[in-house]
DNA sequence: TTGTAAGCGTTATCAA
DNA sequence: TTGATAACGCTTACAA
């Protein structure tokens, strides 16, 4: 590769001056700054941005931490935050933690060695003492861990009340709500909060069904749902926490004969567009994914910039009517 | 950041030392190397590794350039080659090409000032040439840029043959495959190719609906099966080039009061985890995605290595049947 | 308007 | 077994 020296020589200047046009620094002529330009053309020289980092001490690379980019919520998520930071001319080293904490130690601490500007932590598995020595700009997805991180997050306790309240409204009588593993302490678990409070109000019994701190593993899932309706056949309203766990008992009503919604009314959580891909298509708590994932990478870049930011972000979230209730 | 200086200075060493200890290279008492790990982890010293880059000219980072980590072939494939690279010792910096040409270059370039040591992708949409002078080790999915550059793809053929015959073996009459848009020119287009002939030889009638070429747009996806059941009421077997796609037709299929599989039979294409989780559940063709990644980030790093590597590598695809067929 | 030289944090070469 | 120093490719005082 073509390095600033050969563009120097190539084009009889020194080094400065060809580093001058590259960064549009200084004083040029417009004569020297047309023939740089060529010869940079000629030698199709691209910038060392190592060298670059490596001086100004900054990378332009953030970290993105997920359990999986498999999982269509943070897919998308990833997605989104990937075209912002894109736009503001930084890129995304990815790392899929699987939820294991040596995982995730080693990928912070790779992120640190490559020295990205900033980290997102849609995953936490390690001690908070962990993520704040880390000595760079944070920001998590869905997670408070300290009160020195911002955080993005959609109001699940609204997402909570409005699902369980439609189930109520429709008339269901015995309520279950599938969900993560509550001791992982996510913000998700406001969502169940408000959803035994809200049964409790609407007089109605509310099971809650939670699944093991794995990441996704359908095997999982389906046998969470299988043993819901075993031991306990009379619910007719059911609270998913993810699209994805809806499908599961979407699936599992099909296969025990129970018609959704005319037997068991479902909500799912997320809204990713597979929700609506169903037959019937899934009644969901949308959370606003891109709005998050935007969100996340500005309040990462205003740290950047050594502007404040909110230490929380709570984004509203909307009900989805569909066929499942 | 502590540097290496800074563990020098206090561990009272040469830097060559410390450097030494770290790379476990050359001889260096035991007592040494014990002292200098030691004062490493009091000054939670972390090796810049943008400054190794630079000089070992090697930054043990891979650019993955795919249409969008938010559809479900990719987010997929990016799990599986984001876990091997990772167990090598790479990283993966993401990008979304959303097809878009201008987005694409601008990508590579930017891998390329960002001295990755070589490209996977599986998006393209420049000319041959761009990708020929690229410098640097490519593995493609499922496309042939040209010789010079290895790919590995799923055996499309076989794909697109054993989901024709299962569609002619279940008796199905007249035939519609809606696949992407075969000007792209992908490996997937001899999936339509084995289709036409298997229909031919079954002495069935097959209709080819194609795509835009766009990336996933969920509108236009189901614009065209709606338009397919428009124009021919009397198709009684599709092959569809997605399980997505496949889900669309199932959901259009349950608009117009059309059971599957009895009026209709649907093949789906992929088997992503989705594949399964519908009512009915889809039949489809497996590719293996897990295996195409990981082989796809070998193939990689073996050009890494400077070994040869075979210019093409196809993988055998499954029939999975399940429900709609 | 342009050039010289130091320095970013490492590793490799050569000496000691 | 350890250390001094040049080099990786770039930017930035400071000079000219």
């Amino acid at each position: 590769m073509a390095t600033i020296y050969d563009v120097a020589k190539k084009v009889g200047l020194s080094v400065t001056t060809v580093s001058r046009v590259l960064n549009n620094r200084g004083y040029i002529s417009e004569a020297t700054r047309k023939r740089v330009y060529e010869t940079m053309e000629e030698l199709n020289y691209q910038p060392n941005e190592l060298a670059r980092s490596l001086l100004r001490k900054q990378s332009n690379v953030l970290g993105l931490i997920i359990p999986d980019v498999a999982h269509p919520f943070f897919s998308e998520l990833a997605s989104h935050m990937e075209a912002c930071a894109y736009a503001s001319g930084y890129k995304i080293l990815l790392c899929n933690s699987h939820l294991d904490p040596d995982k995730e130690r080693d990928y912070i601490d790779m992120l640190k060695r490559n020295r990205v500007d900033g980290i997102i932590m849609g995953s936490h598995t390690l001690e908070v003492d962990e993520y704040r020595t880390l000595q760079r700009p944070l920001v998590t997805i869905d997670r408070m861990i300290d009160a020195s991180i911002p955080y993005v997050a959609s109001d699940n306790y609204l997402g909570g009340r409005l699902a369980t309240q439609l189930l109520l409204d429709k008339g269901c009588r015995k309520l279950a709500h599938i969900c993560g593993n509550l001791a992982l302490d996510l913000l998700a678990n406001q969502r169940d909060a408000a959803y035994v409070e809200a049964a409790a109000a609407g007089g109605v019994e509310a099971l809650t069904y939670e699944t093991g701190t794995n990441v996704f593993d359908e095997g999982e899932y389906r046998e969470l749902v299988k043993q819901l309706f075993a031991e306990h056949p009379e619910v007719d309203g059911i609270f998913a926490g993810s699209d994805l766990m809806a499908a599961f008992v979407l699936q599992e009503c099909a296969r025990l004969g129970r018609s959704v919604p005319d037997q068991v009314k479902l909500v799912g959580y997320d809204d990713v567009p597979m929700a609506s891909w169903f037959v019937p298509s899934i009644t969901s708590i949308r959370q606003p994914i891109r709005q998050m994932g935007e969100l996340a990478v500005e309040l990462l870049l205003k740290q950047l910039a050594g502007e404040e930011v909110p230490p929380a972000t709570v984004l509203p979230v909307e009900l989805m009517e569909r066929e499942t209730t």
